[in-house]
DNA sequence: ACAGCCATGTAAGTCGTTACATGATTGC
DNA sequence: GCAATCATGTAACGACTTACATGGCTGT
């Protein structure tokens, strides 16, 4: 239940509405974690019930109700009890991988688009989560701002430097994704030339 | 829906009981997606229904019967269609690396156990990926083996090659992931050393 | 006889995706 | 007046986890 943790944590540097919650989510770069709006909604409607948070509710319009979340001694509690915990590491589940490692049964066409598509995606969230690095390492966003200012200044220096490691840890990720993808383009442009055969058939021989 | 795809990629290699590919998929290093036998066997009996595959029954016992399965025309089109398909990428959802985020809430010991635990996974997977790697490209695996045998020796270097590629990404991911636990060994000493205060509070103030 | 692995399932519950739905405010 | 964006939800379905449950075969 990691969604719960990410919120908690989240919240912990500012209180904030759902709908906040959801940009930061699924808008900006400033995240490990996604998750859409009807997910994040109702969590907060549980966390609110089960002590985590409280929320400050004003009318919006006529029917609406606006809250701004804000955690609880017991939701902090929460949260540093999951940080402490060691967490088994997650399985191994990727379809995209898994797709490349069939790619005989496609052509060399579509498998130079497959790994064009791969390469591009992660030169764009290697750009984005390095600025943010450098964002972070400047202490420059809106939330690390109020991260700060919410905590002793003795222990800045560590806030910092683990956000930052976190997402240097995405950027590399992301560069190891870029290599894979150059010498995929590179293993399809050599079994072509080596004229393997066109491949629209290979693996329904029988 | 890739469970159903990791299967029918399998069963391309070789018919299989249900037992036989749980055992590849949780015991063996062979594979890129983890599932349970509890999602396996229910799954194949879907695929059955779906025409994808079609089952050689035996009787076991007096009541068990063992299904080798094996995958029909149909299946095959379906995989084909599959792997032919642009499918965007995932959505990053990383534990793990939220954790590391916020390890201002735990103290240095724990941190520094935390990115213990991490570099003793990823080196041991490291290995055990790179070995497969090894043996794939030597063609010495029994499924590798299976699959070439039943294939037009035209594409048997195109699908060692795929396969050889696709594990080689989780390696270089594997070492990335070995570099960034080293990395945060190394800050966790270093914050230490510069004395910031004692984390176990840190985040309490407000 | 017992251990250990072979072999196959069900069930309950949680997590996540996709689509549907509604209304308010702000700026042009 | 309209578009964009703010803001908040529900519902259905599918994917995945964890635990429970059963019985067969093989070697010692």
């Amino acid at each position: 239940m990691s969604l719960r943790h990410a919120l908690l944590a989240l919240l912990t540097a500012q209180p904030m509405s759902g709908y906040d919650v959801t940009k930061v989510f699924d808008r900006s770069v400033t995240f490990v974690w996604h998750a859409p709006h009807s997910q994040i909604y109702p969590e907060l409607r549980r966390m609110e019930i089960d002590g985590l948070i409280v929320a400050e509710s004003s009318p919006r319009g006529k029917h609406g109700i606006k809250r701004i979340y804000s955690v609880t001694a017991t939701g902090r509690e929460e949260l540093r009890r999951w940080v402490c915990e060691q967490t088994p590491p997650e399985q191994v589940r990727d379809a995209q991988r898994l797709k490349s490692a069939y790619l005989e049964f496609d052509d060399f066409d579509n498998a130079r688009r497959h790994f064009k598509a791969h390469l591009e995606h992660y030169e764009l969230w290697e750009r984005l989560w390095a600025t943010h690095v450098e964002q972070l390492a400047a202490r420059a966003t809106p939330l690390i701002r109020e991260r700060l200012a919410r905590t002793d200044p003795a222990d800045h220096e560590a806030i910092v430097a683990y956000k930052v490691h976190a997402y240097q840890g995405l950027v590399a990720q992301a560069r190891a994704e870029v290599a894979w993808a150059e010498e995929g383009l590179r293993m399809v442009d050599e079994l072509e030339a080596a004229g393997s055969r066109a491949p629209d058939v290979a693996g329904s021989a029988r």
